[in-house]
DNA sequence: GGAGTCAACGAGGAAA
DNA sequence: TTTCCTCGTTGACTCC
């Protein structure tokens, strides 16, 4: 079950009952409870990679803004972790005091935690042992649960504040350094989707703009071929890139401005772009060319 | 086996 | 100086 992913050969010794903890009730009650570490001080980012040693306090919850309604799971990686390759686990890289009965109290009375949450502490100074020189880059997967929590609290800010941090990691039971990191990098991949969108919406209107370029400059010859002379000139015909008529001035043939934003490439290229507004044409003469507007 | 994904890391910059 | 951010990268893992 992929709820229970655990990295490393071993198979989970028990599986962690699945029950869902109350849809992320903020815990207010749990807290006094509450075993994993949570120390907001100056040497915050040091202090959770590796909240290994020391019996650390609770702080008082921000119980409401961090606390989407999505179910959330007690501590499940303890239980369904396993040792990888190295000898330790990297999904038992929870804050961990050695409190363990005091961690257990993370889940409701149904809900029976059968393996000893004591694991975590030997596993993790373990780990310093064998990682003691060379650093071993320890690969965790979240859960979908985690990622659903951590997704719907990221819909909500995309940034954290210090209580909201520790409130995540002590509700999914990650450390405060995976929420930060699992934040950063969300915010990495919700800009490169926009400049992904961003490049493909200039591409359409650098193709439509070229389009209408290669358009305008065909019926230039068109109209340099004729020598016609140049009177009103049926601009609503030939300017047949915009989609609207354009409205002239009877008095002095002038193109006020471009009929309806949104309805050419380049206004839709220029969308929410303050310093690209509607252009002008003026008193159209031979050559045909249209006059930015003051405020182009 | 190669490509894609993603957690984790380090460097460097900005703000306090 | 400290903290937090972005950016670029690494490496473990998954999928085909």
């Amino acid at each position: 079950m992929e709820l229970e992913l655990s990295l490393g050969d071993l198979p989970a010794p028990v599986k962690a009952n699945n029950t869902m903890l109350a849809p992320a009730t903020c815990q207010g009650e749990d807290n006094d409870d509450l075993a994993l570490g949570l120390r907001v001080t100056a040497t915050e980012r040091d202090d959770q990679d590796n909240q290994r040693t020391g019996i650390e306090t609770v702080e008082g919850e921000d119980s409401d803004e961090a606390c989407p309604e999505l179910p959330v799971r007690a501590s499940p990686f303890r239980q369904a972790s396993s040792a990888n390759s190295w000898g330790f686990d990297v999904n038992a890289a929870v804050p961990v005091d050695g409190r363990a009965s005091m961690a257990r109290s993370l889940s409701p009375p149904s809900m029976h935690m059968e393996v000893p949450v004591t694991q975590g502490v030997d596993e993790e100074a373990s780990e310093d042992e064998d990682n003691g020189g060379g650093r071993v880059r320890k690969k965790l997967r979240l859960s979908k649960e985690q990622s659903a929590f951590l997704e719907g609290s990221f819909k909500e800010h995309s940034t954290l504040t210090l209580e909201q941090k520790s409130s995540l990691a002590n509700r999914l039971s990650l450390r405060p350094r995976q929420v930060e990191v699992w934040f950063q990098n969300r915010r990495a991949r919700t800009k490169l989707k926009q400049t992904e969108a961003d490049c493909e919406q200039l591409k359409r209107c650098c193709e439509a703009l070229a389009r209408e370029n290669r358009k305008l400059q065909r019926e230039v010859a068109e109209l340099r071929a004729s020598r016609a002379p140049y009177p009103l000139y049926n601009l609503n015909h030939h300017m047949s890139g915009f989609s609207t008529a354009l409205p002239v001035c009877s008095s002095c043939s002038t193109i006020s401005a471009v009929s309806s934003p949104g309805s050419s490439p380049m206004s839709t290229l220029f969308a929410g772009r303050p310093h690209f507004g509607p252009f002008t044409v003026t008193h159209p003469v031979l050559p045909l060319r249209r006059q930015p507007s003051a405020t182009l």
